[in-house]
RNA sequence: GCCGGGGUGGCGAAACUGGCAGACGCACAGGACUUAAAAUCCUGGGCCGCGAAAGCGGCGUGUGGGUUCGAUUCCCACCCCCGGCACCA
């Protein structure tokens, strides 16, 4: 055989895949099945090494469980609509239609090339109508389950353009193009009721328990689940007029000396006319209003807030105190207002602060028990002292006065949970006690209950775009919002020719796609001209990937019921919020549907860091990007393969060599040696098992070998994705083999002339030889599956490495039967003992004991104790 | 500030249940083969000190403590790095 040259195995095998329909797959109930999933890629036009490492990642997974008997889907598709393609048409003329099919066409042969086992002819891109008409039929089965609806939201809007400018296209607040300074405004736009579902989004969390904790974490923050109470205060003067405030401290309401409302709040502009100068208030309110978008990017933003002269009735103390309104109460929060409790909150303590307001405190440290008594004395001697100081002064009660050394102590503000105080009945209460009485209390009088609040809002949908999906909708003058019947789905993309980045939605530019009559009055309507997020999208893809053609139905369910949920998810972290959690959202809404039978897509989830260069992300505009075609040109898929995969577990980030990949191409070239110098002589090793008995020690511990690394590879692979790990097993393997060889007959791989021939051996060291080398081709192929191929091929087998079996091993057999055991003398290893493997915990304290490496050490000394771990190491101890 | 992850040779890393720290690889050095180079094969190495060498001694997994015969691993306190959330009441 020739010398490893890796190029010319690549096309051959993809080729014979291909023509073999190698990876694609049908529905089997006998068999189990593996869904392996890497997400899809927005088609950009190249893939680099970064991308491609993910994809590697989940190929060897799906290889992996293949050859392990899974019936495995591992598909690949394309996230195709998006804003860059559309900005791109701006800038350049040409048509996201022709950029996406061309970038996916470049991209999928860079795919092709790299060996990825993807069933292909599933194949899906999201700006196809068969694809996104199941977006629109999804839609609408959410109106009209009310999940979703349309309210006025705010857009950056650039006024010189004239257009809806996308987050991404706000530069420094700055349009893109223009760089004008970007406003807002207020347009109707579609939502999902995702908040319906935050409560179980977040629950289920806890039991993704192989999701990794950080992405958890990261889902559990955007939820931000806050548990608390809504309590109102009353107008002075108007009780009809209310103020609704949310607090998660209940307990502190005695010190709630104001109140807030967000610019924001609906109540503020009526306060204002009632005012007694409504101008000057409106300017300020609309101050706070406008700062908020711009400054709040740019940093720390000083708190500011302006008094409306109004005063609302805490319901706890029935005192009257002042109503503001600030700029650093969010409007789209809890209810919009807060009650500001100066003593125990940093915000509202610094507002309190600055504009002079009154500061009470209502809660203390809880003091240590055996204080009590004499804090106890002191409250008695204190409330003598302050009854005879307000008897003496003639002024009101003075009872506050005793917790101050208490109090003094403490940081102001006081933050944190301890024992009320001058809070009427609820005095003395630790404050987990005295928020539930609080609750109670409230809810009885009727001014108030508990409540949960999140952080988690609304999915707004609405995209002011060309390039995506068309949102089913028609708003007819009579019959209000009325949506596309089914039957007349998909709501096709009409052909927009012209792409200036100004003016309305790009679609409301095309009046045969605007202009239609109400499906249900048949009267002249306009369609909705907006498309839906791209994120609808992504978030349920993995369905359709189980039953891509279906033009009757987005799934058929029982394909669904079989292939999901997704066995194995990989991808970046930088979907760990929005993407993973929407498609959480869309499994339960399929499953309210009826459609699928789970409540979570993904059964496990690794995300994969990332390829960096130079320290630095990789990207165009950087030109730090290594492209793995000419990677492939060089050493071929295979090393490729390998390296991202030795070089890191893989969620760690790493850092590109190219000496690192020449290492990894360094290794199959010694693999391919190894297997060439063998082959004749496993050709013509005998059939039959191995005996055993006849074994010599060499060909014993290669044998041992062989069955302890495939054992290694295979746990690395199926049950921690130590992808690295396997390959330095399998390293150790190959080094093991090469040392066996030099003791041979055959002599050193590397060594052998060109075309001599392997000299005869020992029908056992042929039989150990073929397990290993059989064993090692086929547990490297996922990695390595070109040069793998040829070799099992070379090695006489006819039918292909896809779907051979996997390697088994021999627990036993893996296993040493003689172990070195060091012997630590006062913790320092003093003298190693070569035993039996099983030997037993008496002799080998005997042995160490006796171990002359020992006894210089333990001579004229006491031996206090002897600890032995069996199969492990011996521990003596001394006395001083 | 809150939450999560991490800190091990020149570098990427490994150590799976508390048991020989540094497997495997990169880079480097030496040797073999070669007229020579490349390729290949073999060997070496945590750091410091002593020694010509075999070897001997000390130190060593961010820092300081603790538990233990024994700690990269468990506990406490702290420092630093990365990521998420953040005027969220």
């Amino acid at each position: 055989m020739s010398d490893y040259h890796p190029q010319a195995l690549d096309s051959k095998w993809q080729e014979r895949w291909q023509r073999a329909r190698a990876f694609e797959v049908a529905v089997d109930p006998w068999r189990p099945k593996f869904y392996c999933l890497e997400m899809f890629a927005y088609p950009s036009g190249h893939a680099h090494v970064g991308h491609v490492r993910n994809y590697i990642i989940g190929d060897v997974m799906a290889r992996t469980k293949r050859m392990r008997g899974y019936n495995v889907l591992h598909p690949f598709g394309w996230d195709a609509f998006g804003l860059p393609a559309e900005n791109a048409a701006i800038k350049s003329g040409i048509h996201p239609e022709e950029s996406t099919r061309a970038n996916i066409a470049h991209m999928k042969g860079q795919l092709q090339r790299l060996g990825i086992s993807y069933a292909w002819e599933r194949e899906l891109a999201t700006c196809d109508a068969e694809y996104y008409k199941w977006n629109q039929w999804l839609f609408i089965r959410m109106f009209e389950k009310g999940l979703a609806y349309r309210k006025k939201s705010s857009v950056n809007w650039c006024p010189v353009d004239n257009t809806v400018l996308a987050n991404e296209q706000v530069v420094d607040g700055r349009c893109w193009r223009c760089d004008t300074l970007v406003e807002t405004r207020d347009l109707e736009q579609w939502f999902f009721r995702i908040t319906a579902y935050a409560d179980e989004l977040l629950e289920a969390a806890d039991h993704l328990d192989k999701w990794p904790e950080k992405v958890l974490t990261m889902q559990r923050n955007w939820i931000g689940r806050s548990e608390g109470a809504r309590v109102t205060f009353p107008l002075e003067g108007d009780a009809a007029t209310k103020i609704e405030v949310f607090t998660t401290r209940i307990d502190t309401i005695f010190g709630a000396t104001f109140v807030v409302l967000g610019p924001e709040h609906p109540l503020v502009q009526a306060l204002a006319e009632r005012s007694s100068d409504p101008a000057a208030l409106k300017r300020q309110v609309q101050a706070f209003r406008t700062q908020d978008r711009t400054k709040r990017i740019s940093g720390e933003l000083e708190k500011q807030g302006v008094d409306t002269g109004f005063r609302a009735i805490n319901p706890f103390t029935k005192d009257a105190v002042p109503v503001w309104v600030a700029n650093f109460v969010l409007g789209d929060y809890g209810t919009g207002a807060i009650m500001a409790v100066p003593a125990h909150d940093e915000r509202d303590h610094e507002f309190a602060t600055k504009y002079g307001l009154p500061i009470r405190p209502v809660v203390i440290p809880i003091p240590p028990v055996d204080d009590v008594a004499n804090i106890e004395a002191k409250m008695e001697a204190e409330m003598e002292r302050a009854r005879a100081e307000a008897e003496a002064s003639g002024a009101g009660s003075g009872s506050v006065g005793f917790f101050e050394e208490f109090w003094i102590e403490q940081p102001m503000p006081f933050t944190e949970y301890g024992m009320s105080v001058d809070s009427g009945e609820f005095s003395g209460l630790p404050t987990e006690e005295a928020q539930k009485k609080m609750i109670a209390a409230a809810r009885k009088g009727g001014f108030g209950e508990g409540t949960v609040q999140f952080r988690l809002k609304d999915w707004g949908i609405s995209r002011q775009r060309y390039w995506g999906t068309p949102i089913p909708m028609i708003v007819c003058p009579t019959d209000g919002i009325v949506p596309v019947p089914d039957d007349q789905l998909p709501v096709e993309l009409p052909r927009v020719t012209e792409f200036t980045g100004r003016g309305d939605s790009p679609l409301a530019a095309v009046p045969e796609f605007v202009n239609v009559p109400c499906p249900k009055c048949g009267k002249p309507a306009r369609r909705e001209t907006d498309t839906m997020d791209t994120f609808v999208d992504s978030s349920w893809y993995f369905y359709r990937f189980a039953d891509p053609r279906n033009q009757k139905q987005a799934f058929d369910p029982a394909a669904v019921r079989y292939w999901l949920p997704v066995d194995f998810y990989s991808g970046g972290v930088e979907h760990a919020i929005l993407h993973l959690i929407y498609s959480r959202f869309f499994a339960r809404v399929f499953r309210d549907l009826g459609m699928v039978s789970h409540d979570e897509p993904f059964t496990q989830l690794l995300t994969q860091g990332m390829v960096l260069k130079d320290g630095n992300v990789m990207s165009k505009s950087k030109g730090n990007v290594v492209d793995p075609d000419s990677m492939l040109q060089k050493f071929g898929a295979d090393a490729l393969r390998l390296y991202v995969m030795f070089v890191a577990p893989p969620e760690k980030e790493v850092e590109w060599s190219d000496s690192g990949l020449e290492g990894s191409f360094r290794f199959l070239g010694r693999v391919w040696r190894l297997v060439d110098h063998w082959a004749p002589a496993i050709h013509t090793a005998p059939n039959g098992p191995i005996d055993v008995a006849a074994l010599n020690p060499a060909e014993k511990s290669v044998r041992r070998k062989t069955h302890d690394t495939v054992r290694r590879v295979t746990g690395d692979i199926e049950q921690r994705q130590q992808l690295n790990t396997a390959v330095s097993a399998m390293m150790e393997l190959v080094n093991e083999l090469y040392a066996f060889s030099e003791h041979t007959a055959t002599g050193q791989p590397g060594r052998r002339a060109e075309g001599a021939a392997a000299p005869a051996e020992r029908a056992e060291t042929r039989l150990v030889m073929r397990e290993a080398v059989e064993a090692l081709v086929r547990m490297l192929s996922p990695f390595a599956p070109h040069t793998c191929e040829e070799l099992w091929e070379q090695l006489g087998h006819q039918d292909g490495l896809t779907h051979a079996a996997w390697p088994a091993f021999d627990a036993e057999v893996a296993k040493a039967d003689e172990v070195v055991i060091p012997v630590q003398v006062n913790g320092k290893v003093r003298g190693r003992l070569t035993v039996a493997a099983d030997a037993s915990e008496q002799e080998l304290e005997r042995a160490a004991l006796a171990d002359p490496g020992v006894t210089a050490y333990t001579a004229g000394k006491t031996v206090v104790k002897v600890v032995v771990a069996k199969g492990r190491l011996v521990s003596i101890v001394l006395s001083k």
